[in-house]
DNA sequence: TGTACATCAGTGAACGCGCGTTCACTGATGTAC
DNA sequence: TGTACATCAGTGAACGCGCGTTCACTGATGTAC
């Protein structure tokens, strides 16, 4: 058996098991049976559990992140002063991630369910491997969407921002019990896809909302 | 030391403990190291480590359910057909959230965290459990949000329904990191109170959004 | 071409550890007669 | 009032288990001379 074949092997099935049961809930035992490999086989290729992790995600951020700077390049010399519309911008992050989760909703999940546990998980591995790794495209998201929001104080892009962000990473990663209760309650399968098109009206209306600017707006908690 | 004593430092612990690193990660040492009780304390007063996190959460979800029935009932009676505006329900559920922290925006932050972690965690006890004990007021809630929002189609609602927990559930999971780095990057220290403030706008827009309707619409990821 | 050695993927078994849970026990308080 | 018993919060130590990791080892392939 080449080593790809078993580091392959590995990577997949961890990815799956991950995005099912969740990290420290996904023993090395359940993936190398499932895998058909040795217990050991992971730390010998990859050193440790927490490496593995790292492994499964810079498996999908390394290539997603890659075709996100180049949409972003494409998109921006379509347009003469190379501004894009929140909505531009919003279609164009759903598309690399739907063409990176290759027709695996799973993976998808599993990814957005890493961008919920890395921000919410106080000083974990996880986030730290993120932002050393990806950090440069982020600021390059925030920076066109602050171009695309000239109409928002700072402070309002930035937390609205990260209210899409919840939106979808929380939508993304309880994806599957959702599908479920809308089947249930309403009778409807709605792929992965159908969510994300629901979702982007929700996000671009959101982050265009009138600011607050005077308490007479009548959103005042007091 | 009477029962009430113990039975309450190890909620209090467990509830700090569990917001900070998830349940899986918080071993029952430390919670009960941490509040100082004996180690079989939480098995002769909850019965199990699953029992316990139930119990934390009953003690924080009851009165809020509570409190948001009553104060449901109030609003509808203050209007004369009882129907409330999306405004008046985000504003509502804000109130009695913020009430039921009682000045400790760190409480909410966690029960948040919580929340969002027993929606994303697999499909453990503690949904069921949530689901079982706390569906009529959810239900309430969904069905004044209905007649609050006739234009919208069902599954449209109930997406967005989710697509507004989501906000709510990661920037408040996340709200010190955030609250950090808005700090870091803008200068600006924004409480809680601020955060939601900034949020109910946000959400009111994203949930009276145009319908996708007709693919004309431009937002289709084809 | 043959021999000796190096490299490396992969293996089976064991290791130590922390986990949730169990159990026999203590000691204080309440209750029946 | 005194005695016997019941109840119950709390305890210390141990249990069995599954975990990630380690280690000595195999066997195939490559390389140097």
């Amino acid at each position: 058996m080449a080593q790809s074949d078993t580091v392959t092997r590995i990577l997949d099935t961890a990815e799956v098991l991950f995005a099912e049961k969740g990290f420290a809930e996904t023993s090395l035992r359940a993936i190398t049976t499932k895998a058909n490999v040795n217990l050991a086989a992971v730390n010998y290729h990859f050193g440790s559990k927490k490496a593995l992790i790292q492994a499964v995600f810079a498996r999908f951020l390394g290539p997603m992140t890659q075709n996100l700077e180049a949409a972003l390049d494409r998109s921006q010399s379509d347009v003469s002063n190379g501004q894009l519309t929140v909505e531009d911008i919003l279609i164009l992050v759903a598309r690399v991630m739907v063409a990176e989760s290759k027709g695996s909703p799973a993976r998808l999940s599993m990814m957005m369910r890493l961008a919920g546990l890395a921000y919410t998980q106080g000083q974990g591995h996880l986030r730290k491997f993120l932002q050393n790794q990806y950090t440069q495209t982020f600021y390059r998201l925030m920076k066109i969407t602050a171009e695309a929001t000239p109409e928002l104080k700072p402070i309002e892009r930035f937390w609205r921002f990260h209210f899409m962000l919840g939106s979808l990473v929380f939508t993304m990663a309880s994806l599957e019990s959702l599908q479920a209760i809308a089947e249930h309650d309403f009778g409807v399968r709605n792929s992965e896809l159908d969510v994300i098109d629901q979702l982007l009206p929700f996000l671009a209306s959101g982050v265009r909302a009138g600011s607050l600017g005077s308490p007479s707006k009548g959103w005042s908690l007091d």
